[in-house]
Parts: structure tokens; sequence; C-alpha cells
RNA sequence: GCGCUCGUAGCUCAGUUGGAUAGAGUGUUUGGCUACGAACCAAAAGGUCAGGGGUUCGAAUCCCUUCGAGCGCACCA
């Protein structure tokens, strides 16, 4: 169990032969740093309770907390607000139990078996800005998961069929009609013709197809029917869609390796394929389906709805499935498969009627088991200047390559001089570029659109990813300076101004951090958290001349507390997903 | 039409079981390197928390209302 919340149970138990032994106090970190270190605001809660004033109730509670010497200073302010000030001699000791092992500084949950759905990337289509969100926060989420000691399994779940699978076959017949493909008298395997398509050109495909299909409807038509044939499982058209999905997925899959973010599985929407006649025959069994206007719905009306509520389609009139239908398969699939405890989902939060469509249908189908927990965590809308939603279906938005070309470029300008090979120069000025990049996108509230712009993403000073690398490779620096010295292990025995316990207050506030963060699924707290931890630690950095300073006791104890610092940064920014460089 | 979300410093954003004096970065002005790495540090200025009403010891936060913005509403994904 973490110190601070061990320090919150020791106080509750001495209040258990109270007369508050049946209340529960939260103890926080106090808004009035000035006053104490932490705060106690029950006692105005309890007033009523108790039918006493809060002053009483407080002041009733500062003398039992007076007793015990971990506490410096007890006392009663305002309405009721009890104030704590620490020992010196209690944060010595809790600072040494963390640079003992860092895991003494987290707080442990009961572990469970989570399911994670993020990334969401498209076949065929560029990776590009609005993808951001889901690949960061995801995989941040899922590194944090397992730091509390979850088990986490991940798919980027591909857009990997559907219209979008139909522009693409249209395009690519248009453009090259004399493929075997597309000969209605081939004989041959399918498997066997030779032709090949970049990632560049693919890229260029979608979005044309996706214009002359716009302005044209015996395109559309044909787009829809091409689909169709796909998914029926057209020999010819099957081939070539699984020749585009090899090169799309490995280009897809080195842009997401280059963000850090990985996968333990790569399916998509058409692995569903395998479950859906197996799935349909069980809504079929069971009632579940109703036809409406030649289509098969499932009814997922509530009695408790203030809104309409569309039923979801399952089968099309035409007989085609849906996206909804394939989420519906993969679902059952999943659950099958990996008996999760939780399922949770990560989209744009434009997409949570559908997931709450979805999840009804489950339930009303009893697909998912109650014991199953499934959730939905949406992004805000990534808008452009304009405050309008980027159009991700047509070819305006920036894609990520270029975006972290550009980010590198800025970054490769302001390297140290002493660092001149370029492949050194280049891997680098990545690094920096992937971290300003990700830290500005975690930033943000989850939930919160924002703007697009590149110059958010390139501006390097202040509160950006390479602030916290140069200062944290500043601190290893120091650290190794120190070693050279022979300096090699540290601990803290004293304690000297402020800035050195405010630094210890706050190194107490992380697993506070950490499981909020887990809990709300968004990195802005956390992200906020290690700006001002490092921030804090920078003050302090410029006010203390450590390795000159002449009293040893001191020297080591501010070495330990720049480890302590050091080691917090690493273990933040791997949740990340945010590489240190040895130098920068 | 029905439903959901939002409006906080010039700009971009934090700020929920209601808590003391509303914060950060950036931008503007100013000071600090013959060095434990200046992508850093220090200081100043900047607010009717969209407007109005209510609930209470206490409201950016909860409720009502007006104005403004965005999003979603069965055979797209």
């Amino acid at each position: 169990m973490s110190i601070i919340k061990d320090l919150e149970l020791k106080i509750n138990n001495l209040l258990q032969n109270s007369n508050y032994a049946s209340d529960y106090l939260n103890l926080q970190k106090s808004f009035r740093p000035d006053l104490s270190d932490y705060q106690i605001n029950d006692a105005m809660k309890l007033a009523k309770k108790y039918h006493d004033s809060p002053q009483n109730i407080a002041q009733n509670i500062c003398q039992i907390l007076k007793e015990d010497g971990d506490f410096q200073e007890v006392s009663l302010a305002g309405p009721g607000f009890i104030n704590i000030t620490l020992s010196n001699s209690y944060l010595i000791d809790s600072m040494n139990k963390i640079n003992e092992d860092i895991y003494n500084n987290i707080d442990k949950e009961d572990p469970k078996n989570i399911f994670m759905d993020y990334g969401g990337a498209n076949i065929a289509k560029t990776l590009h800005v609005g993808h951001l969100r889901s690949a960061n926060i995801g995989e941040a989420v899922k590194r944090l998961a397992q730091t509390l000691g979850h088990h986490v399994i991940s798919d980027v779940h591909f857009g990997d069929i559907g219209r979008q699978s139909g522009m693409v076959i249209y395009e690519i017949k248009r453009r090259y009609p004399h493929l075997s493909y597309f000969d209605d008298n081939y004989q041959g395997d399918y498997n066997d013709i030779n032709f090949e398509i970049t990632p560049e050109e693919l890229g260029e495909i979608y979005p044309k197809a996706n214009i002359l299909a716009k302005q044209d409807e015996q395109v559309m038509q044909e787009v829809v029917d091409i689909t169709n044939e796909l998914e029926k499982g057209n020999k010819a058209y099957s081939a070539l869609w699984n020749k585009i999905k090899q090169v799309s997925i490995k280009d897809i899959t080195a842009i997401y390796n280059t963000l850090n973010t990985t996968f333990d599985l790569l399916e998509g929407e058409s692995d569903s394929y395998k479950y859906l006649d197996e799935l349909v025959k069980y809504f079929k069994d069971n009632n579940y389906l109703e036809e409406s206007n030649n289509a098969l719905v499932i009814d997922i009306k509530n009695e408790t709805d203030n809104s309409p509520m569309p039923p979801l389609v399952v089968i099309k009139s035409n007989g085609g499935t849906l996206y909804a239908t394939r989420e519906l398969a993969n679902l059952y699939s999943r659950i099958k498969r990996f008996n999760p405890d939780e399922i949770w989902y990560f989209a744009d939060l434009r997409q949570s009627l559908y997931f709450e469509q979805v999840f009804r249908a489950a339930r009303k189908t009893k697909i998912a088991p109650d014991s199953v927990n499934l959730a939905f965590y949406g992004f805000g809308t990534m808008n452009g200047k304009d405050g309008k939603p980027f159009k991700t279906r047509d070819g305006d938005v920036m894609s990520l390559k270029d975006l972290i070309k550009i980010i590198t470029d800025e970054t490769k300008k302001r390297l140290n001089p002493n660092i001149v090979k370029e492949t050194e120069k280049q891997k680098i000025s990545q690094e920096l570029a992937i971290a300003a990049l990700k830290y500005a996108d975690l930033i943000p509230a989850r939930e919160t659109d924002y703007i697009f712009s590149p110059e958010t993403f390139t501006s390097l000073e202040g509160k950006t990813g390479p602030y916290l690398l140069y200062s944290t490779i500043r601190m290893k620096s120091l650290l190794t300076n120190a070693n050279k010295e022979g300096i090699t292990s540290y601990n803290v025995s004293t304690l000297n101004g402020d800035s050195d316990r405010e630094i210890c207050l706050l190194l107490l506030e992380l697993p506070i951090i950490l499981t909020k963060s887990l809990h709300q699924k968004s990195l802005n707290e956390l992200a906020d958290y290690i700006y001002y931890l490092t921030s804090t630690y920078n003050t302090f950095y410029a006010k203390h001349k450590i390795l000159s300073e002449s009293n040893m006791d001191l020297k080591i104890s501010w070495l330990a507390i720049t480890n302590l610092v050091y080691k917090t940064n690493l273990l933040i920014l791997e949740i990340f997903g945010i590489d240190i460089p040895e130098k920068m």
C-alpha cells in the first residue's frame, strides 16, 4: 500500500475509540500549502449527522491526532478545516522507503482481465492526425493499467471491410482494368497474380474514389456492388483486398511502432465473419430478431428512454451486414476466446450513441453476460482552426508521417552541437519529436475537443515533452557526475528548506494521481503532475549547487531527492510511451 | 424536432464525492550562464469563470432560465 493511503488509514484507526469511529475521513493535499501539508474537510459534513458544530467536531479530531508523533502540527481553521503538517522525520522515512523500491509508492489494484479496443486505423487509408488520440491515450491507459497490476489484451481493431474496400477496389479497377482480378474468364489462382502497390499510391486511391463516388451515382452503385461481392466471398476481390491489406498493415504498424503504440492483436472487423453465421443463428433461435422494412433488427428500446432509440440493424435489406453487426460478432468472439472481466472501447465521442446501441443489443441477447463490464471511453473531436471537425474522408488531413517529419525537423535544429553523427542526430531528434507530439496530445483531457495546429506540436519550450526529457536527462547527468565522485547510493537524512519538502510531498501524491488517471481513462492529470514535479525540481536544481555542497549529509540527501524524481519521471514517461535519449 | 456535450486570462487549456486567495503553458515586459546541461530559472502584468436567478456556512463545480457554439439521431464507418 502506498505511504499516503497508509497514513489515511492510520488516521482513521486513531479515531476508532472516538465518537467518529464509523466515519471515514479523507486526507487531501492542502489547498493552502502556506498553512499545512494536508487537510481534512469532513468535519463540516459530520456536523449535520452529529448535530454538533463543525468546529467542535474538528477540535475533537485535532485533539486525537495531535498525540501522534508523525504530525508536526495539527490545527483547526475557518469553519472546520483540519490542517495537518507532517514531521520532517516522517517525510524522510517515507522518501527512503520509496528509494528502496518505487513500487512502494504505487497502489496496486485487484487484477482484472481487461480487453482494450483502440487504434481503429482503416486499411488503405493514411494514418492521420485524427488517429493520434486513440493511439496515444489508448496505449498509455493500457500501460497504466498494467502498472497497477491488471492483465490487458489490446486489439487495434482495423477497419478492414465495408464500403471503403469497395471504393479502393473500384479505383484500382479503374486504374488497372486489365489486371486478372477483373477478368471474368481468369481460371488461375488469384494469389499468384503479379501486382504490387506502394503505400503512397494506396494513400491516393481512397480519396480519389470517394470523390468520384460522391459525384456520380453510378460509381457509387458499383462501389456498393463490389462491397457486397467482397463480403459474399468473391475470390478475385478477396485476393486483391488481402494484398492491399498486407501492404497497408505493414505501413500502419510501422507508424504505430514509431509512436510506441503496440497491440497484442492485429485483428479487424472482417475477423468477425468467422462468427457471423453462428451469431445470426443464435439470434434467430432465440427470437431476438424482427423484420422491419425488409431488414432484420433488434429492438433495443428501454422503458426509461427519454428520447427515441432506433432499433439496431443486424442484416440489411440487401442481405449485407453493418459495422454494428460486425461489432457484435467481434464482441461475441472476444468474450468466448478471452473471457475478460472488462472490455474497453476507445473511439471518438460522436460514436457514443452507436456504442450504447451495441451494448444494449449485447445485453439483451445475452452475448455479453452481466459479469462482463462493457465500457465506451470517448475522445473529444479534433477540430480545424475554424472550430469544425476535421473531415476524415477527404484528403485534407495532415498525415501522421508528415506531422512527425515536421516536428523532427524542428527538434533537429536544436540538438547539442557535440552530437555529430547523422544517424544519431536523426534518432534523437525523432525521439524528441515523438515526445513533443505525445505529450501535447496527452495534456488535454480525454473528452475535450481540441484544435489541431502544427504549432502546438512543434513548440519545444515550457510545458512540453522536450522540457521533460531535457530535465530528466539533466538529472541523470547529475547522478552520473556524483557517481564519478564515488557516490553510488543515496539516502535522505535531512531536509533543508521549502523546495526539498515540496518535492517530497509531491512524490507522495503519485499513487493518488495514478489511480485517478486509470479510473478516468485520461492522462491529463498525470501529464500535469509530471510537469509540476519536474518544474518544482528544476527550481530546486537552480537554487542549490549540489555537487559542490560541503555538508555531506545535505549533499547525499539532495542527490537522493534527485534520484527519486528521476525514477518517478522514468516511470511516468514509460506509461506515456515516451523514450528518453541519452543526450539531446 | 428529440437528445448529448460545451462556454474559465490575448491564445491553447487545467480545475467534480461543493472548500480557504480560480491555476498552467504560451504571448507581452524585465532580470539571471567563463556552466552539477539556459530546450533552464526568477519577476511583473493579465479574470464579471457567457448573462440572470436559486440551493447553503461556502458555488467555476449542483438546480432553473436566457444567449452562444459543437455533435448525434436504423440499412455509412
